[in-house]
DNA sequence: ACAATATATACGCCAAAACGTATATGTCAT
DNA sequence: ATGACATATACGTTTTGGCGTATATATTGT
């Protein structure tokens, strides 16, 4: 049920919090789109979506060959909050890398999540 | 001025949140007051505060003999509020270790902060 | 069946971080 | 000055965690 130490755990690291905010912001996105984004290596990007999936931050479902990773919708009411806390705290961040999103050609195709 | 991410890790250790979450709710203690509440060794409780000073989540002042450690007052708003947050998911933790402060005899004397 | 694409995982390596023990520093009382 | 108390720090060890590279798995299109 996500306590808060295994929780601050998951947003220690600069990679998975990039990850965590854009997600936020975004919703919904794939791994070659956060690979995108944040410029990283794609095994490094997908080490830490497996964390974050395992620390309960984040789900996932696949869509034909990608797989969207997004927020968790069943995150406790703290955890949210502290999620909008953040993403007030760093902006920098969040703005470079919601950018580069936005400039990444041939994003998959989005089907509205069943149910 | 405490980014996020330096405040996640800082956070990011069970004796470390203890211990903030029990300043949080009592405002100012000694370093033997929370070694203490917390059962821990004094050099394992003196490292942490001083990477909580350093980081920017606690301040200290000398009284005496004692040092007396506080969130520092002038956290960011953000940093404020998931501090309030962190403590009400965490309630388990900060009940026993407030409970054994309380059953701690000798506490020293606090005068209050000077101007 | 096969190639191309997307994603995950395994392995070995290196660095960061936490720890226990011992010791140093600073303050007070006598 | 000395001893008692409170706190900090240094040192060596162990654990944890992140990384790059290589490879495995899964899905799609031909």
């Amino acid at each position: 049920m996500l306590d808060p130490l295994p929780f601050f755990k998951a947003l220690a690291d600069e990679t998975r919090l990039r990850i965590v905010l854009l997600l936020q912001d975004q919703g919904e996105l794939c791994v070659c789109e956060i690979v995108h984004a944040l410029e990283l290596s794609q095994p490094k990007v997908s080490r830490h979506l497996s964390q974050l999936r395992s620390a309960g931050v984040l789900s996932d479902r696949r869509q034909g060959q990608w797989i969207f990773y997004a927020v968790d919708r069943h995150l406790p009411a703290w955890a949210e909050a502290m999620l909008g806390n953040a993403a007030v705290a760093a902006t920098a961040w969040l703005d470079n890398d919601r950018a580069r999103l936005l400039r990444m050609g041939d994003r998959p195709q989005r089907q509205a999540a069943c149910c």
